[in-house]
DNA sequence: GGTAATTTGTCCGTATGTATA
DNA sequence: ATATACATACGGACAAATTAC
């Protein structure tokens, strides 16, 4: 097929790929139709499978819907408000309050050694973005929280916007890159707060402090972004509230 | 392909439902590995191509997971599944604490004494039903966590039922009395294992511990039931997946 | 450790059904 | 009613990852 073939990935792939380059930077704006599926099977001279398979991907991404008998649709991007989850770290405290700063301690390229790929879960010698921030409330010197931010190298584009940034940094990433989480992980956990994490929180060694860990995944499955957050325990409570939805 | 139609899906999508009951019923328990896809094909006599599209779907459903070469695994439901950003519902709760076997170390009728009302937010002086257990891996003598339920007196016609009930109460609440929980309040937080708690729990006094806790609340706004869920920071995670609608 | 068998992933061509315009 | 375009379904083939021997 054509020639520009920059990787080793399965055929279905290049083509969404291809085709979300060309809604991202507005060949087929939104509301518009994308070609028809025959259309596309000859402009890229793949089967009908491929072409689905590649639309299939563009679905899940949220960035098209089809529909039998009309045509392939594109979409408006979801804005993901995971916000009316409550607050569920250090930046969304921040940004509900304005009333709250955050103060970044590091910035940079980190290739990852065994033991912060073992306590992360990354793989041992990729290269990740790392930003490492504490969190105050406004007039106070008791910091709220601290917070690792693991970026894939592949977005490390953001760093230049996070000194003066205080939102999540998630959608950041999405709005500069023109991709989409598609599955995002939390996991809270306990732990001690202990040596150089006890003496920036500035509470004992030995104080129970709660971990809240977020993963964003793209479609591809991909890891964008692992964010961990410490709070010390009397600090920071996780509270999610939820109603029963009636029709 | 075969004459009867129970209904008017299309055939992948009425092989998905027969393959999720049979996972659900427990005939591929998680862990296990499904039949491989040459097998279903035999099986429901149909192609490759609608044995993937079921597995698809299934796969999107968070249910199994396949990897080339390997089969194909059921794999377990997160502690709580959320379909949608932002939309959490309370029957996510009733998938909570699947695989697990419960010990009930207390049940009776507690009045509240002043500790005791600051601890948990409820009203000294009055009188709830209070149950107290231990829960396990089946199988496995080392508790995951310690619970202390504080149920309305209104319904503590459901003590009776407790002995033999390892799911969440308050659906049985709701069976017995008909009525309906509107809003549930989950609250996570750290803390120290110490004394009693350490003690049941067969961790060292000062390990750090995860405090989960539950409000249930009816319409009306009454507090039907409270519940404290204290976990060894190694032995539970609190993890919750979010994902986006598909279609 | 290497080879063969197994199993899922990708891709093709074709055909028919069904909702939409 | 007709044409269009996506949805479903079949069969076959090879590639790639894993497992079993």
């Amino acid at each position: 097929m054509s020639p520009e073939n920059g990787s080793g990935d399965p055929l279905y792939l290049r083509i969404a790929r291809s085709l979300k380059t060309e809604i991202i930077s507005g060949v087929f704006p939104v509301g518009t139709q994308l070609p028809t599926e025959e259309d596309l099977c000859r402009r890229f001279n793949v089967s009908r499978y491929t072409v689905r398979s590649a639309l299939g991907r563009l679905r899940d991404d949220g960035l098209i819907s089809s529909r039998r008998g009309a045509g392939t649709t594109v979409i408006p991007p979801p804005t993901m408000g995971m916000r009316s989850f409550g607050a569920m770290s250090i930046e969304d405290l921040l940004h509900a309050g304005s009333g709250s700063s955050l103060t970044i301690g590091h910035i940079g390229m980190l290739t990852l050694d065994k033991a912060t790929a073992q306590r992360t879960g990354l793989k041992a010698g990729e290269e990740w973005l790392f930003v490492e921030a504490l969190g105050f409330n406004t007039g106070s010197d008791i910091p709220l929280g601290h917070a690792q931010h693991y970026i894939n190298k592949d977005f490390a584009g953001v760093s230049r916007l996070l000194t003066t940034h205080k939102a999540p940094i998630f959608p950041l990433i999405e709005d500069l890159f023109g991709v989409t989480m598609a599955e995002v992980t939390q996991e809270i956990s306990a732990r001690l707060a202990a040596g150089n994490l006890a003496r920036q929180l500035m509470v004992e060694p030995g104080s129970p402090a709660l971990e809240v860990r977020h993963s964003y995944r793209l479609s591809s499955g991909k890891i964008a972004q692992l964010t961990i957050n410490s709070h010390p325990a009397d600090r920071y409570k996780h509270a999610v509230t939820m109603r029963r939805l009636k029709g």
